[in-house]
This record gives C-alpha cells, sequence and structure tokens, in this order.
RNA sequence: GCCCGGGUGGCGGAAUUGGUAGACGCGCGGGACUCAAAAUCCCGUCUUGGCAACAAGGUGAGGGUUCGAUUCCCUCCCCGGGCACCA
C-alpha cells in the first residue's frame, strides 16, 4: 500500500536507539549547554495509552529531539506518580493489592511509552510508590517539620463521602471531590497540614517565568491577597463575661461610620461568650444547622442571608456607637479573622442581610454616579441612607463620617486607619484567600507520615536514618472506613519511640499524592550513594527546568505545591522549578470530549498498527495549536500518511509519473534553494512558538514543490534533519538511505540564509477606495513613486481611478498599494 | 454573578505592527492509469451571477473609527475554562 514500510522502520530504529544508549544522558561530563526538557508524569494506569499521553508524550518528546539538535545536552526523564487511589480502589474490588498492580502497569507503560519512539532516559527514572522514592518523600516531610512548616491541628476541613478520606482545599471543585464526584462536607478533624501560606508572597511572584498568563492569574487569584485593616472591637459585656474583643478584616476601612452591626462566622470562638441567655437556644440552633450543611448548600440558599442576633453589642472603634453582634454564615470562618464589620450601605451581602432583618443602613461614601438617583429616592432618608436602592461599592467621597467627610475612599482607609493605630483599636493588615495545604490522607496507598506518638514524649518524628517508614503489605484491609486502613495493622501501628524508647503509636494517615509529585523533577537528579534526596551539585547544574509541559488543570494545584516545595527544599524563598511552562490543549472527538461513556475514545493502537507512530505523532501536530488541542479525525490522518509516503518517495527518487522531477534531476536551482530556506525559518520559527500544526504545513508546501521541481543530494540531507522532531524514525531511515552517520540526532540543526528567504519581486495588492482591484508585480524595494506607475498601469485599476479625482496615494512596501478616489 | 479564553468554507484549521481572508490537510466533484477496484497522479472546490475577464456579498449579531477591520473601540448573543458570600 505504502512505499515506506513504517512499522519495520519503526522497530529497527527503536532497537538501534536502546542499543547504542544513545539516550542515556551524562549529567556531569557533557560540555554542551544544558537543558532540562520535563512532562508532567503520568499515572500508571492498566490501561493502553490513550490518545491524550500521545498527544503530551509525543509531542513534549519532539520538542525535546529539536533541543538536541539545536547542540544543547537534553535531559529527558520519565517516571510514574504511582500512589493513589485508583490503585486502591482497584485493590478494594480485586483483592489484588496496589504494589503488585502498580508494577505491572507501570511495565506495561514503559513498554508503550518505547512505542512512541521517545528520548527518555530510562536510566533516571523514579517511581512514587517504590520505597526508595517514597523514602525521601517522608523525609520531605521531615525538613517541613523541622521548619516549622507541617503542623497537625483541629480545624473544619473538607471530608470526601466517596474516598473516606479529607481533602486539600484545592482538591474540592463546586463542593465535589475533584477525584471520585462525591460531595464534600465539613467536618472538625485534627489533621496535617503544610504551611504554604507563609509562602503566599514568594507564590505571588511569577516575574521571570515564562508561563500562560492564565495560569499565572488563576494561581494569582487562588492566592486572593487583599490588603486592608484589621480592626479591633470591644464587646458590650452583659454577660459580665470580663473584657472581650474580636478582631474583624476589612478592604474598606473607608466605610467605618457606616458600620450598623458586626456579624460572627457560626465557627467563632466568641459565639458561645457573646450569647446572652435568652438568645442561647437560638444561637445554638442556628450554630448546629450551619454545621451540618455543606459549602454547597451554604451557597445553594444563594442570596437569602440567614442568620440570629446573640443579644450583645459591640462598640465601634471610630465613633464609640454601639452596635448589635449577629451569627451568620454568610461570613467564612476561614478567610481574614472569621468575623466582619458590616456595612449595608456599601456592601452588596450586608445590604440584602441589613434589609432582611431591618437593621439600619447609613450612607457613607457617595460616588459622582449615585449622585442622581439619591435625589430620586427620599431626601428625608438622607443621612440615614435607607432612601439606598442599592448598596453603593465603589469608591466616592465620604459623608456622614465626622473630621473624615469630604476625603477620597483612598485617602480615607489611610487615615481612619493611622487613627485606629493611635489608640491601639487597629492597624493595616493583609489577608489572603489561600489556606494551608491539608496533606494527611485517611487512605492507604500512599507514603506513610513519619510520625510516632509517645504517650510520653508526644508527637516525635521519625529520626532520617530510620526512614523509610514501610508501608506494610501484607494483612492490610484495603477497604476505607473513615480512618486509615493502616490503624488496623498492629504490626504498623505499634511501635518505639524514637526519643524515650517507649511505647508510642506510628501516625496511620498517609500523604497526600500531591506531596509525592511536588518534587519528583528533584529526585530525577537523585546522588548515587542514596545519602540524600538529590545531588545538590547537580540540581545546582540543571535547575531550572527549561521546559515543563502539561495540563492546565494543574493550575492551582500540583504547580503551586511543587513551586513551594521546590523553594523549602532548595532553601531558597524566591527559588524558581519551571522556567518555561506550556500546557496542553484537549483532543476532542466531533468537537466533544473523549469519554467511555460517550462511546467516543480513539484508540491509538488502530492507527498506530495501520500507519506507525511517526504519522500518529505528526498527525496529532498538525491537528491545530498544541496549547489549544484539536478535533481527532479518522480520515484526517490519511493525510499525513500520504505526506510521509510522498516525503519517503522524494528522498528515495521514486518519483516517477505525473511529469514529476526524478532521479536527482532539479528544474529550478535557485528556486529549490530558496523555498528550502524558507522551509528551515518556518520549521525553526513555529516550533519555537510550539505551533507544529503550520510547521507541517510548511513541510507540505515544500513538498508539493520539490516533488514537481527535483531535489539534490545536499537538500534531502537539510530534509531529514529538519524532519527529524517530528518523525524520528522515518528521519533515521531517510538520514541512513541518504548514507549520513549515525544518528540523525547527532547533526546540526539547519540554519537559514537570511538573504535567501526573501524574495526580490513581490506580488502585492493594489486597492481602490479600499477594495482589491488588480495587483502587480515589483522589487522587493521598489520606490513609491514606481511602486504606484505600476499600479496606474494596472487596466482593471485605472479603469477605478478615472471614476474621480485622487486624493490619496498609499503604499505599504511589501504590503499594500491603495488610491482614494473621490468624486 | 465575577475573571480569563474563543466564535473564520461541508470539516480540522491558516492569516507580522490594521494591508490581496480562507495557507496546509480532510472531504467532495471531474479526469488519467486499470478489465475492474484500491493505491497513485493531475485539475477544480467560500457564496451568488458570468464561458471568462470580472462584479457583489462574506470571518457569531449590530453599530463605530479608518482609504482599508478576522485584527482596534462600544453594545449584545453563543461556546469553553476558572472562581464562587474572600468582607
Amino acid at each position: 500500500m505504502f512505499s515506506y514500510d513504517a512499522l519495520r522502520v519503526q522497530k529497527k530504529w527503536q532497537k538501534r536507539w536502546k542499543e547504542t544508549g544513545i539516550h542515556s544522558v551524562d549529567l556531569t561530563g557533557d560540555t554542551r549547554k544544558k537543558y532540562y526538557n520535563l512532562v508532567m508524569f503520568p499515572y500508571p494506569s492498566g490501561d493502553k495509552l490513550h490518545i491524550g499521553h500521545w498527544y503530551n508524550y509525543g509531542i513534549a518528546d519532539s520538542w525535546g529531539r529539536y533541543i538536541r539538535l539545536q547542540g544543547y545536552n537534553v535531559f529527558e526523564p520519565m517516571g510514574y506518580d504511582s500512589f493513589g487511589l485508583p490503585a486502591e480502589n482497584y485493590a478494594v474490588s480485586s483483592g489484588v493489592p496496589p504494589h503488585e498492580s502498580t508494577k505491572k502497569n507501570t511495565d506495561y507503560m514503559t513498554l508503550q511509552l518505547g512505542e512512541i519512539g521517545t528520548m527518555y532516559d530510562w536510566d533516571k527514572t523514579v517511581m512514587t510508590s517504590s520505597p526508595e522514592y517514597y523514602k525521601w518523600t517522608q523525609w520531605v516531610f521531615l525538613q517541613m517539620y523541622e521548619k516549622g512548616l507541617a503542623y497537625k491541628k483541629e480545624a473544619p476541613v473538607n471530608w470526601c463521602n466517596g474516598c473516606m478520606t479529607v481533602l486539600a482545599n484545592e482538591q474540592v471543585h463546586n463542593g465535589n471531590c475533584e477525584r471520585c464526584g462525591a460531595e464534600v462536607v465539613q467536618k472538625n478533624l485534627k489533621q496535617w497540614f503544610f504551611n504554604i501560606k507563609s509562602y503566599a508572597d514568594e507564590l505571588l511572584d511569577h516575574s521571570g517565568l515564562d508561563w500562560p498568563e492564565k495560569t499565572k492569574l488563576m494561581q494569582t487569584n487562588w492566592i486572593g491577597k487583599s490588603v486592608g485593616t484589621e480592626i479591633r472591637f470591644l464587646v458590650e459585656a452583659e454577660t459580665g463575661a470580663g473584657e472581650l474583643f474580636f478582631d474583624v478584616f476589612t478592604t474598606r476601612a473607608d466605610t467605618l461610620f457606616g458600620c450598623t452591626y458586626c456579624v460572627l462566622a457560626p465557627e467563632h470562638d466568641l459565639v458561645d461568650k457573646v450569647t446572652t441567655e435568652d438568645r442561647k437556644a437560638e444561637v445554638e440552633k442556628y450554630v448546629k444547622d450551619a454545621g451540618k450543611k455543606t459549602d454547597m448548600d451554604r451557597t445553594a440558599e444563594g442570596k437569602d442571608k440567614t442568620g440570629v442576633f446573640t443579644g450583645s453589642y459591640a462598640v465601634n472603634p471610630i465613633n464609640g456607637e454601639k452596635v448589635p453582634i449577629w451569627v451568620a454564615d454568610y461570613v467564612l470562618a476561614h478567610y481574614g479573622t472569621g468575623a466582619v464589620m458590616a456595612v449595608p450601605a456599601h456592601d452588596e451581602r450586608d445590604f440584602a442581610f441589613a434589609k432582611k432583618h431591618e437593621l439600619p443602613i447609613i450612607e457613607v461614601v457617595r460616588g459622582e454616579r449615585a449622585e442622581g438617583e439619591r435625589a430620586e429616592a427620599s431626601a428625608g432618608a438622607r443621612s440615614e441612607g435607607d432612601g439606598l436602592p442599592e448598596a453603593f461599592v465603589d469608591y466616592g467621597v465620604l459623608v456622614n463620617s465626622g473630621e473624615f467627610d469630604g476625603l477620597s475612599s483612598e485617602e480615607a482607609k489611610k487615615k481612619i486607619t493611622e487613627r485606629l493605630k493611635e489608640s491601639d483599636s487597629g492597624d493595616f493588615c493583609i489577608s489572603y484567600k489561600l489556606r494551608d495545604w491539608l496533606v494527611s490522607r485517611q487512605r492507604y496507598w500512599g507514603a506513610p507520615i513519619p510520625i510516632v506518638h509517645c504517650k510520653k514524649c508526644g508527637e516525635v518524628p521519625v529520626p532520617q536514618k530510620e526512614l523509610p517508614v514501610k508501608l506494610p503489605t501484607e494483612g492490610v484491609d484495603y477497604k476505607p472506613k473513615g480512618k486509615s486502613p493502616l490503624a488496623s495493622v498492629p504490626d504498623f501501628v505499634n511501635t518505639k519511640c524514637p526519643k524515650c524508647s517507649g511505647d508510642a503509636e506510628r501516625e496511620v494517615d498517609t500523604m497526600d499524592t500531591f506531596v509525592c509529585s511536588s518534587w519528583y523533577f528533584l529526585r530525577y537528579l537523585s546522588s548515587k550513594d542514596d545519602e540524600k534526596a538529590f545531588d545538590k551539585e547537580l540540581v545546582k547544574k540543571w535547575f531550572p527546568v527549561d521546559m515543563y509541559i502539561g495540563g492546565p488543570e494543574h493550575a492551582c494545584m500540583h504547580l503551586l505545591y511543587a513551586r513551594f516545595v521546590h523553594k523549602v527544599l532548595v532553601d531558597d524563598r524566591n527559588a524558581e522549578p519551571f522556567k518555561r511552562l506550556v500546557h496542553q490543549g484537549l483532543v476532542t472527538k466531533d468537537g466533544a470530549k473523549m469519554s467511555k461513556s460517550k462511546g467516543n475514545v480513539v484508540s491509538p493502537d488502530e492507527f498506530v498498527g495501520k500507519y506507525g507512530s511517526d504519522v500518529f505523532r505528526m498527525y496529532l501536530m498538525f491537528m491545530g495549536p498544541f496549547t489549544e488541542g484539536g478535533d481527532w479525525s479518522d480520515k484526517g490522518i490519511t493525510g499525513i500518511a500520504r505526506f510521509a509516503d510522498r516525503f519517503w518517495k522524494l528522498i528515495n527518487d521514486e518519483v516517477g509519473g505525473g511529469g514529476a522531477a526524478g532521479g536527482g534531476v532539479v528544474s529550478d536551482k535557485d528556486a529549490l534553494k530558496k523555498n528550502l530556506h524558507k522551509l528551515i525559518k518556518k520549521v525553526t520559527e513555529d516550533i519555537e512558538k510550539f505551533n507544529f500544526n503550520t510547521a507541517v504545513a510548511a513541510f507540505m508546501e515544500f513538498l508539493n514543490f520539490a516533488l514537481k521541481n527535483g531535489v539534490d543530494e545536499e537538500s534531502k540531507k537539510i530534509l531529514s534533519v529538519l524532519i527529524a522532531p517530528f518523525a524520528p524514525h522515518l528521519a533515521e531511515e531517510c538520514w541512513e538511505e541518504l548514507g549520513g552517520e549515525y544518528s540523525v540526532f547527532d547533526q546540526e540543526w539547519p540554519k537559514f540564509d537570511p538573504a535567501l528567504v526573501v524574495d526580490d519581486t513581490i506580488t502585492i495588492g493594489v486597492q481602490v477606495n479600499g477594495k482589491v482591484r488588480g495587483e502587480v508585480e515589483l522589487s522587493n524595494d521598489a520606490p513609491q513613486e514606481e511602486a504606484l506607475r505600476m499600479a496606474r498601469e494596472n487596466p482593471n485599476v485605472s479603469k477605478y481611478l478615472e471614476e474621480g479625482e485622487v486624493v490619496k496615494e498609499i503604499y505599504v512596501p511589501g504590503r499594500i498599494i491603495g488610491f482614494v478616489v473621490k468624486g
């Protein structure tokens, strides 16, 4: 069918690559410039590679091959993120222990990744579920612990009813579990956290990172930094409980005079203390009900602002006004201080709440825009602001604010905060949406947390030399019960305290798999003696990762965690692990996401078996821009199959028929040279931009030309190198066929001659009143006078010029000639 | 609700700073080769009218700026992604 035997060729070269060890990287001795080409490592599933794997790994590899040809020493490692729920869930249903199924899956996957024809250096692979790896994940935990960045604390946390474990904030999407989709509820539990919040400012700093703007923005929004004021409200103690106070956080200190009540979150410590006897029953019931609700329930009730009065009052420190203290679940316990000052005139939520519960509304900021509306409202309600149709949330000028009247919001924020500072009742303050990273999980298939609980000494970290704390593989009931399965393995639980040697119990929770994946890129550079988690000298040499390729879904999870952990491990708050980041797009079928349930999943094997892996890879590259994905078409791939075949024919002079040139006969040598150099330029520039689709298109254009015109041997060699990142096996075969020395990947990437890529004569359009009326051919640097003269000579153009008087002439060299005619 | 992307032929998708819209490929139509089919090769392919030259319309909808707008501005519609009471 095809004259190019793709399957034979790909087998041949995969074998040759392996035998010659061409992809094995010398991390220390090589004198070429280093390039760390990283792709997010896969979770090893038992299924065959799906199209997304091919898309991601195939194209990431093409990038690596291109960089290699550019003369770099490319480090392209690969490993497995092999801890995690799927293997464990499989164990629950089948009884096959995770360490067994995982081993089988990774072996199989390695084989398949080889079939793509990738240049991974398997000598330096990692598997996060191996004791050799998780030993050091535990060490990472201890590092965090020693630096005071890991702590165990009771807090309201997210609990997934499906996975029967707690989840990090980042792993809850729309109130559901990111993994299994089950509903997530709030529970008060004692859990391990990493203090990622203390790195918020460093994580906010993306300077110097060549990352997609969108990803940086998502992280910025997730961290959610707000600059504002913390204000202390004293409680008017009717309960006789002594001097009570609470702090609130606000970004709008300028509205402080408009505060007509305060709200505590139901979980706030002070709720009990400020509630008066007569309100106790009602408040307790409200708090209890709120606790039972999921976040979804709380927000699902939407704009309906529920709440109860505590019976107590607080004093507004700026004016001594007494305001009632309420409890309401529209105030979040975990943000700011868990308490707010409510200013109904200038906050939509407070406005809705005040309306519903008939609390006063006082206008303290006025903007130009509100002027008309207010006049129409009632003049009588001016000072009270009850006439406001809605909250005015914009900045403006202060009113009803005593001596601060007339100040702009900006100025007032500063002045009011400074005043509060004088009386020790407030200060400037910064608040973040980012919460600490909850890292403990009540599941089996993860790295055990290296902590023991001693009756005498309390919480004691396991000494580094005793690592790894091995995950038991015998006698484990994997079934999730809401407690770690490890709790039911006595041999694991019962231990001795490393400090006092007394009886102690091991921590039974395991670590979030995102901890494992937050440092694997460092582990690829492990030290030979295994004395350290990674080789510091190698890390110094090879970091940052020059290119990191992976899915955009990790923007606020892995990519945030990895930056944080990297900063801690290399002991530099400003260090960044990934210099350039590129996200692959999604491959769809008929415009829809592929899914088993829709039955529109495309299996690569069928097409790889028919056309070979090069064609499959190249079609994926051709489908659309890499970052945007593309739509798979069973028919579309035939275009690339034809292309590969025609390419092969060109190299082998099998171009008979149709009057095409062959046998080394070149009909226009200058044109060949020009087109070849234009191709080199186009392909090089497109690859740099990750626009592989247009690079392939340029190849096709060139091929169409070359098959007619003929090519010489030198051009064939250049073409073989140029095609190498796109179709590595084909390129090797062509290169060998042309008598080139193994390997094509040890050649130099061709350079174009700038003089050859510009045409001396070009064809440009001529417009009359903006409409194209003809085209003229003129020299590249033709002066305006000549260009216009030639344009006028065009019969169709002159026809339109005669219709009136030329009032303007336009000449953009190389682009357009235009006339404006009036009449 | 808010914040990002994006809407271009039958389809996937191309189009520097505003400068000949539709590259390249698929599909489709026609032809060559063949007893025939496949494969291959050649020609055509945005719509309408015309043999053609050419003309008119055309990049989600409507306005605007400009000699000229897929590109810039305003209003709106649709699709994808993120956030979601963050005070």
